[in-house]
DNA sequence: ACACTGCCCTGCGAGC
DNA sequence: TGCTCGCAGGGCAGTG
């Protein structure tokens, strides 16, 4: 599923269409990813406009038109955006087709219809931007504002790294690696973490973060880049990827599986200790 | 401010 | 073999 190594990964593979014009769209069956408006207009707003800017913002990916708009797609859990060759055959689950001049096409693809496009003006763009929280690798959040973060909330600390309006791009499967990775339990409280586990904690995101982004992003089912290619990070996972009663890869203690924020959660509870 | 539920949706693997 | 069932989960609306 992607989060910020997996839509950064996306990101740097479709610079390959900046420049490209888009001639037309194409829709599937299913129109319902299309958001905020209706397709007839999306189809009809961003045709003829040249892809000037490929960028992220947490888990969305922004392709930047020379209308001004905006296109953001968030790709929630099996959404694909790839670039393809006109011609090259579509899957059921293909539901909107970008065209280019040049005979290119970015396909968006998506098994369980949770992804997202919508088309955003620049006031749209600054909103969606000032509802997430800061980007975990930008140089903005240094380490006192992580700690200061930290210490006016309550919440147990997993939810609350997966609150994008918290932190942005972070997402089940780093945030249970960055746990570990820093020994912190998912369910302490935010504001009980003393300074020294604040700082450990923000350098294992980081550490997590840009150590995936480096193998191309988690590949454990559908997950691939915009050349269709998987990453390779999911060798590299510590925590995640165990199943519950298997040996912790650093101390040998039995892993133990939770259901935090109503998602699956991964924790050795001898590296990490409840509070 | 926070927790919790249900919803969206399909594929896959376990169990029978 | 073929069925049912539970599970995977990001974000959001609604409720408490």
């Amino acid at each position: 599923m992607p989060e910020l190594p997996e839509v950064e990964t996306i990101r740097e593979s479709l610079t390959a269409i900046r420049s490209a014009t888009i001639a037309g769209v194409e829709f599937g069956t299913f129109t319902g990813c299309i958001d905020g408006r209706e397709p007839a207009d999306f189809q009809r707003l961003v045709t003829g406009c040249r892809v000037k800017s490929i960028g992220r913002r947490g888990k969305y990916l922004l392709l930047g038109l020379s209308s001004g708009d905006t296109i953001a797609v968030h790709l929630r859990m099996t959404g694909e955006l790839t670039i393809a060759d006109a011609g090259t055959p579509l899957s059921p689950h293909h539901h909107i087709t970008f065209t280019f001049n040049d005979g290119r096409e970015l396909r968006f693809r998506d098994i369980r219809k949770f992804g997202r496009i919508r088309l955003l003006d620049h006031a749209d763009l600054a909103a969606l931007d000032r509802s997430l929280g800061p980007e975990p690798l930008g140089r903005d959040l240094t380490f006192d504002r992580f700690v200061t973060m930290l210490r006016q909330r309550r919440r147990a600390i997993k939810p609350l790294l997966l609150d994008q309006t918290f932190i942005a791009g972070i997402g089940n499967i780093y945030a249970d690696e960055a746990l570990f990775a820093s020994g912190i339990h998912p369910l302490r409280p935010a504001a009980s973490l003393d300074e020294r586990e604040a700082k450990l904690l923000l350098n294992a995101i980081r550490q997590v973060l840009t150590g995936a982004i480096s193998r191309k992003g988690t590949t454990i089912r559908d997950y691939r880049n915009g050349l269709g290619q998987p990453g390779t990070n999911q060798d590299h996972l510590q925590i995640y990827r165990r199943d519950a009663g298997d040996p912790c890869p650093r101390c040998g203690a039995p892993v133990l599986r939770l259901i935090v924020a109503q998602r699956g959660t991964k924790l050795c509870p001898a590296c990490q200790p409840p509070a």
